[in-house]
DNA sequence: AACATTTTACGACAATTGTCGTAGATTATT
DNA sequence: AATAATCTACGACAATTGTCGTAAAATGTT
């Protein structure tokens, strides 16, 4: 599968990859602190996403309980992907630029990234 | 408008933001280059861009002639910001960290992020 | 056991997207 | 003008997505 989850989809994955393993109802009152919606629909996007092997079903005895399949640092890396694919022609570093160019970073962001650039230069090895 | 084109729409968009402006037969040979596409399909695209406004037509008198009227770095910041706001809790720096923890930049894109914090550093004026 | 509540399973629908086919309108060639 | 070539307008379709409603199944409560 291609592992880009449609917004509806990653919300639920979002709390998974945080709460897991999951009933329908507690990722349904999740969701139902951000968004109106209905119990059904949680749960038929989470039925669909089961039948996409995005996320599985780990019943263990009563109530149906969920995990993801997929993890979550591939599906960011996906996501992130895609939009350097189609906006920034494959850069990374532009988008990175881009990015930037629109942030006002803090002290700490700002030695974060000294300190990267840091290593870089050094051991930029593998 | 949301201002968030779909894949297909932002391929169009592309093209017209760097040779708007342009007919539906230009846009659909560049496609073309990248992808098998039907030119009623392209042409279909357009028409639906137009009614969204996304683009319009400037006919300068006999084959019609398109342009952008979603500009370029709207469009990228939106589509940078959805991503952002979806997936990295609307931190930008995180973006930027998980983006260079992917990525292996050259001489050049070091300096140019050096450059840039030294910028920040400075005139960090807000 | 009988009734109430909660979960599941399904089916449906509208909107969006990506794709074309067909036909009428325009423009270009004999 | 007639014919050919190209464009444009429309309608159609399938797939995906976001949403529910309804009914059947499973659980929980008197």
């Amino acid at each position: 599968m291609s592992n880009i989850p449609s917004p509806a989809e990653l919300e639920i994955l979002k709390i998974l990859w945080e709460y897991e393993p999951a009933t329908v109802r507690f990722i349904h009152e999740k969701l139902s602190e951000t968004k109106e919606v209905g119990y059904t629909t949680t749960l038929k996007q989470m039925q669909r996403m089961t039948e996409k092997s995005m996320i599985a079903r780990v019943s263990e005895g009563k109530v149906h309980e969920y995990r993801a399949l997929v993890r979550e640092h591939q599906v960011k890396k996906n996501l992130f992907g895609q939009l350097v694919d189609s906006v920034f022609k494959g850069s990374t570093m532009d988008l990175v630029i881009h990015a930037l160019g629109n942030s006002r970073p803090s002290r700490e962001e700002i030695s974060e990234l000294e300190k990267w650039l840091e290593e870089q230069k050094k051991g930029g090895k593998s």
